[in-house]
DNA sequence: TTGAATGCAAAAAATTTGCATATTG
DNA sequence: CAATATGCAAATTTTTTGCATTCAA
């Protein structure tokens, strides 16, 4: 499970969080310390819980901050569009940034690892789904549950 | 539906043989009155969580069950094989009984209602999951969200 | 009889809320 | 300056645990 979502090494925060700020800005929401440090422990999570932003917050040099503005800062990030959740298992939803492109979280219940396929993989699958019952599917809402290589005995 | 945990009056534990109690036994589980009650309740709501199975348990005549026995005894059934779960939502695990076919689940987000769809539907697409990543996905352990017909605008 | 299960109460987790104070725009 | 967001503490909600007692096998 450590590692599961390293490699943001594509992106560089600063410039996460400034373009975020913009849609903050842009939704009447306020840009604070706050908020900028929740989306960058996210940034360098790639997927976190309040939880894990909590703790993670813990270590970044600033002071603590408590639980109450994590859970709003990511209530009001989500709903500017500048993150996105998906729930990963059952116990909390799982925040990344809202640019990452839409995909399907394959979680491991052997080690735990999230792994990604592009959402487009399903898309058959969410055609044949509206054809039959006129649902209309999202497969990057929750995450698909299985086994990795390394964990398929 | 009706009677699936009505007639409790008419047979002791050691006479009443059904294909549940079976499962439970053959794991060296004792077969009790609230275990019973528990399974009874999941039949009759066809998926639950352990707190709907803890206020259905309160309406079904017998003495209100604490949590601790309906947590308990949903995992004990489940590790038995008799109940299965999935994960609707982010809240908590819905139990179902295990003899009912797999299948996916589908959440509407507008009005909650919960619907399904044989798991042999993903089929093609647990494939390609398992070509390009090696990944053995289970699409039956977490739900799909989306939109029913009657919801979407 | 005897180990598994229950019931109860209390502890842990995980989230949420109220409100005075501090900050952003 | 005004409205928003924060910090703190306490209340909820959900799930787990310890332990004496009861009960199925």
């Amino acid at each position: 499970m450590p590692g599961a979502g390293a490699d943001r090494s594509q992106r560089t925060y600063s410039e996460g969080v400034d373009e975020h700020g913009e849609l903050l800005r842009r939704q009447g929401l306020r840009v604070t310390r706050q908020r900028e440090r929740v989306l960058a422990a996210v940034a360098e999570l790639g997927h976190a819980t309040a939880e894990e932003v909590l703790s993670r917050v813990a270590v970044d040099g600033g002071p603590q901050l408590p639980p109450s503005t994590i859970y709003r800062a990511l209530e009001a990030m989500e709903q500017a569009g500048a993150l996105r959740h998906t729930h990963l298992d059952h116990r909390s939803p799982s925040y990344q940034l809202a640019d990452h492109d839409h995909h399907i979280h394959l979680v491991c219940t052997g080690c735990g690892t999230v792994g990604e396929v592009p959402a487009s993989i399903a898309d058959d699958l969410v055609a044949r789904i509206r054809e039959q019952r006129g649902f209309d599917a999202a497969f990057t809402h929750m995450a698909v549950q299985g086994r990795c290589t390394k964990c398929q005995t």
